[in-house]
DNA sequence: GAATTTTGTTATCAGTTGATAACTTAGCTG
DNA sequence: CAGCTAAGTTATCAACTGATAACAAAATTC
C-alpha cells in the first residue's frame, strides 16, 4: 500500500468556516466555558493557533458562533397564527440540538460570554422578533418567547428534571406552543 | 498600639456553616465555574482546604449548597391565588439575589453540575411543588413554574437583553406573575 | 524565477484550577 | 499534665486553559 501525502490544499475561507461551524456546535452542545478552542479546533480539523489566528480570541469567536446561529431567524416564513406550534415542535425534534436557545443556556455561566449573549441576542432575535410581532409591548413580548424558548431547550434537554424516557412530556410541549402563541396574539398582554 | 494576636478559636460546625454560606452566595452570583474553590474559602473567611476537607469536592459542596437554597421553600405560607404575584415580587426585588433560580441558570454550563442540579431540583423543588399544586399533570405544570422563573431571573438580571435600567420592566413582570398563576390555577392545562 | 505574503505547524508560556501532602497547634481526654 | 485527636495553615502538584513565538512551506506578486 503506497501512503501517498497529501499536498494538503490550502484555503483560508474554507478553515475559516470549518472552525466557525465547529465552534456553533461546540458552543451548542458542551457551552462556553466547556468548549476548548482546542477542542474545537480538533472538529474543524485545524490547531487551536489558527482558530486564534482567524478570529482574535474565545470570546470573540462565540460572538461570531452566535451570530452565525441566528441568522437563519426563527420566524420568516412562518405564519403568526403558526408560531407556537412551529418553534414546539422545532425544539422537540429528536436528536437536533436547536442552537441559538442551547448556546444561550450553557453559556449564561461565563460573565464575559453573558455580556456577548445579551448584545448580540438583542441585536440579532430579539429586535427582529419584535418587529415581527408588532403591537404593544412588542419587545417586551420578544423577550418573553425568547425565555420560554431558552428554559424549555434547557429543562427538557440539559437539565431534564422529569424522567423523559421516550420524547417530551405532551402537556408540557403543549404548553409551550399556547404559552407563546398566547404572546403573538397579544391576548396575553392584556 | 498593642496588636494582640486572637488566640483563634476553633469551631468545625461553624466554619462549615460558613462556608456552605459563602458557597450559596459565589454559586449564585458568580455561578459554579466561576466560583473558584480558594474565592469561597475567602468569603467564608477559610483555606480551601478545609473547604475541600468538609465536603469532599467542589461538585459535592455545589450539590449541599443548592440543597440547603432550596431549603427554605418558596410555597409552604404562600395562599394559593398568590403565588403568581409572590413569586414576580419576590424575583424583582433590588439588590437581592433569588439563589435557586440563579444558581440553576449560571450552573448549565458545567455537566457535572448539571446533573446534580436535575437531580436536586427534581427532589427538592419540582417534587414538592408539584404536590402543593396538585390536579392534573402536577409534575408537568411545576417544571413550567421553574422554567419562568429560571428564564425570568436569567433575562432579567443575567443577561439583561432589554435597557433594565430604573427596575425591570412592568410588563414583563406582569406577565410573568400571570402566566405563572395561570399554571397554579389549572386553566391553563386545559 | 526570486521575493514576499499568506497559510499552516510545533513548541511553549504563564496563569488558573481542583485537589493533596505535610506540618502545626488548639483543645479535649484520661 | 501527658498524649491524642481534630482544626487549621502552608506549600505544592498535576492538569488544563487561552494565547504567542518561532518556524516551515505553499501560493501569490513583481
Amino acid at each position: 500500500m503506497v501512503s501517498e501525502v497529501q499536498p494538503k490544499r490550502r484555503n483560508a475561507t474554507a478553515t475559516r468556516a470549518r472552525i466557525l461551524q465547529a465552534a456553533e456546535q461546540a458552543f451548542a452542545e458542551l457551552g462556553y466555558s466547556q468548549a476548548g478552542i482546542r477542542e474545537i479546533a480538533t472538529i474543524a480539523r485545524t490547531s487551536s493557533t489558527l482558530l486564534i489566528r482567524y478570529f482574535g480570541s474565545k470570546a470573540k469567536l462565540f460572538e461570531a458562533a452566535l451570530a452565525e446561529a441566528m441568522r437563519p431567524d426563527f420566524i420568516g416564513s412562518v405564519e403568526r397564527q403558526n408560531l407556537g406550534e412551529h418553534l414546539a415542535e422545532m425544539f422537540t425534534r429528536p436528536d437536533v440540538v436547536i442552537r441559538p436557545p442551547a448556546m444561550i443556556a450553557l453559556a449564561a455561566g461565563d460573565p464575559q460570554a453573558r455580556e456577548i449573549t445579551a448584545r448580540v441576542t438583542q441585536e440579532l432575535a430579539v429586535k427582529p422578533m419584535a418587529q415581527w410581532l408588532g403591537g404593544a409591548d412588542a419587545e417586551a413580548r420578544a423577550v418573553q418567547i425568547f425565555m420560554l424558548s431558552t428554559s424549555f431547550v434547557l429543562y427538557t434537554r440539559q437539565v431534564p428534571v422529569m424522567p423523559v424516557e421516550r420524547g417530551i412530556d405532551p402537556a408540557m410541549t403543549a404548553w409551550f406552543a399556547r404559552t407563546v402563541q398566547d404572546i403573538v396574539d397579544g391576548s396575553a398582554s392584556l
